[in-house]
DNA sequence: CTGAAAGCGCTAACAC
DNA sequence: GTGTTAGCGCTTTCAG
C-alpha cells in the first residue's frame, strides 16, 4: 500500500481512505490510486486490516456439510451477512475436529460473533464463550441460555403434515423420529397432539430414528416385517424420508399409492424428481437472514437480552403423498 | 500477551515462545505463564499472528458443499494439512459467490496455497494466480497449466466398471456421461475403448448426462422408453446412479436384477444400504492427502514443475451389480 | 482534501 | 534462560 502512495504521491492515509470508500479524496486522486494499485498488482491484506480495524465485521460460522438443509443456510448466509455488513469465516465440524477447535479458530480470527448451524453441543460447551461472544444457534438440540436461537416451530410443521395426510383420509399414520437431533423432541410431541386431536391417538406409532437415511431404512423394515403396515409415515427430516421412501420401493411397494411419505426441510433432496417428496419447509434464506440479523441486532445495536426467533413452516406438498389405496 | 508477561513478571517475548512451544524457557516459567494466561482467559490473536510472522502456513481450500464426495475431501484435509504443519481457511462457491470472489479471500488471508475441489473454471480465471501462488486442483475439469492436479485414473476405474459388468456376463452396458464436468471425458473414452476392447462395440450407448441426480433420473426414462433395455448402465458418478437407481426402481424394475447400475466416487451415498452401490472407489483420505503433499513439495521443498497425480482408482462391488437375467 | 504519526498484538533477531 | 528492539500492513486520529 505504501507502494501505491510512494507511486501516485500522496500518502498511505489517503489510499487507505479510498479502497474503503470514504469520501476524502478527489475523483482524480481516486483513479490514479486505483490505477496504480492494479499496475502494482496489489491485494488488501486481511491480516492487517483485521488486527488494526477497531471492529473485525466478521461472523464465524460453525457448520457440518452433512445435511443438505445445512448447505442451504451457509450458502444463504453469505448474502445474508454481506446485506448487513459483515464477513463470513467458515470453520467445519468434522470427524477429526470437534466443536471446541472450530470455535477456537472462528474466535482467534476476531469472529465478533458465532452462528453455529445443528449444534451438537450440550450447553455446558459453549459457556466458555456464550457472554463473550454474541451466538446464535440455528436449529439447535437445546437452547444454550445466553444464546440466541432460530430455528422453525415444529411442532406446527408436524401438524400441518398430519392434517395433510388425515385430509387425504389416512388415519394410520406412523412417525419415525430424529431421537436427541435438533428439534426432534418437538416434532414428536407435535406429532403425538396432532394425532390424538384428530381422534387418531389409537393409531400413534413413533419409530426411533436420528436423522440419518439409514434410520428411515432401519424404520421402513420394520414396519414391513408389520402385520399392517401404516398408510403414511412422517420422517423426521428429508434424509430419514430418503431413507424410507427407497426401502419401500425396494420391497415393491409404490409411493404414494401403498405408502404416503412425508419429509421434513424442504431441501434439495426432496425437490429431486425421483424422490418428489412432501415436505416441511423451513426457508434456507429466511433462517440465514434472521441468524445474522439477531447477530447484528447485538453488535450493533446493543440488545443484550436473549432471543428465540421461531419461523413458521409450510407444507409443501409434492408427490410423495396421496389418497390411502385400501388393499 | 503482556497482560500475561506483566502478571508473571517476564518479557513479552518469552510468552510468545512458550506459546509456540519454543525452547528456551524453565518448566517453571511455563507452567505460570500457562496458568497466567488460563486466568486472564487469553487468545491467541491469528490476525497478528499472521501478519508477524514470516510464514503464514495456511493452506487455503476451495470447494463447494454440493457433491457428497468434495465433502469427504474438505473433511479429509483437516487432517492431512495438520500432519504437514498447516492450518486450513475455509472458502465456499455459492450460487452468489463465484471463485474469484472466494480466491480472492483466500489470498487475502495469506494463503500459501490455493486447493481447489472440482474446479469449475476455465484455466483463463486461475492464470492470474498461478504462477504468483501454488494451486493444487482435485479432481478439475481441465488441468490448467502451472498447477498441480490430483485425479484418479478415469479410465481404468470405467474400464474395471465394465470388466466387472462383463464378467458378470453383461454385453448392453450403457453410460451416462458427465459432459463437461470433472473427470468426465476421460471416464467417456475409458468406456468406449473398453467395450471395443471386449468386442462389444455394437452395444456402446452415451447418453448425455451432468453429475445430478436429474441427469441420471433423465438417462434412465430414456432408456425406459427404448424398445431395448440395456442390462447393464455406468454412471458418470453417485449421483447421476442414485437418480438412475432410483428412478428404475419407480418404474418397477428390479436392481440389480432388470438393471445393473454402477457409479464413481463411492461417496456416503453409494454405502447407504437402500443405494447399495458398486462404485469406483477414490479414497478422499488419499487425495486428500496427496493434495496438502503437493502444495507442501512447493512451499517447502521448492519445487517449481508441475505435477500431475494419478491415484489408481479400485472398484468397490456391492449389491448394485449382478448377473443379467434373461427376460 | 491531504499528510504525519501512532499503534493494533504478535514474532524474529539479537543481545545479555 | 531471559530481555530488548523493531516492525509486519494497515487504520485511525489529529493537524494542517
Amino acid at each position: 500500500m505504501s507502494d501505491i502512495a510512494a507511486r501516485v504521491g500522496v500518502s498511505q492515509a489517503l489510499v487507505s481512505l479510498v479502497f474503503r470508500n470514504q469520501p476524502g479524496a478527489s475523483p482524480q486522486t481516486r483513479e490514479r490510486i486505483f490505477q496504480a494499485a492494479d499496475e502494482l498488482g496489489y491485494r488488501p491484506d486481511a491480516a492487517a486490516q483485521l488486527l488494526r480495524r477497531t471492529r473485525s465485521r466478521q461472523l464465524g460460522v460453525l457448520f457440518t456439510m452433512r445435511h443438505p438443509h445445512d448447505v442451504d443456510i451457509v450458502e444463504a448466509i453469505y448474502p445474508a451477512a454481506e446485506k448487513h455488513g459483515y464477513n463470513v469465516a467458515l470453520s467445519a465440524m468434522a470427524v477429526a475436529r470437534d466443536e471446541r477447535q472450530a470455535v477456537d479458530e472462528l474466535l482467534a480470527l476476531r469472529s465478533e460473533a458465532i452462528l453455529i448451524i445443528g449444534a451438537a453441543s450440550r450447553p455446558s460447551d459453549l459457556t466458555s464463550i456464550v457472554g463473550q461472544t454474541p451466538v446464535v444457534e440455528i436449529n439447535p438440540r437445546t437452547r444454550a441460555d445466553g444464546a440466541d436461537a432460530v430455528r422453525t416451530a415444529d411442532s406446527k410443521g408436524v401438524r400441518q403434515a398430519v392434517d395433510h395426510l388425515a385430509e387425504l383420509g389416512h388415519r394410520s399414520i406412523a412417525h419415525v423420529d430424529g431421537g436427541t437431533m435438533p428439534g426432534a423432541s418437538e416434532r414428536r410431541r407435535g406429532y403425538r397432539t396432532s394425532m390424538r386431536r384428530r381422534g387418531l391417538a389409537g393409531h400413534i406409532q413413533i419409530l426411533a430414528g436420528d436423522y440419518t437415511e439409514e434410520s428411515g431404512a432401519r424404520a421402513a423394515r420394520e414396519l414391513l416385517a408389520q402385520d399392517h403396515l401404516p398408510t403414511a409415515v412422517i420422517a423426521g427430516n428429508d434424509r430419514c424420508a430418503h431413507g424410507l421412501l427407497t426401502t419401500f420401493l425396494r420391497a415393491g411397494l409404490r409411493v404414494p399409492e401403498d405408502v404416503s411419505v412425508i419429509g421434513y426441510d424442504d431441501s434439495q433432496l426432496a425437490r429431486l424428481s425421483f424422490i418428489d417428496l412432501t415436505s416441511v419447509r423451513q426457508g434456507a434464506a429466511d433462517v440465514a437472514e434472521l441468524a445474522v440479523q439477531a447477530a447484528a441486532e447485538r453488535l450493533d445495536e446493543g440488545r443484550t437480552t436473549d432471543r428465540d426467533i421461531v419461523l413458521e413452516p409450510t407444507l409443501v406438498v409434492r408427490g410423495s403423498t396421496g389418497h390411502p389405496h385400501p388393499r
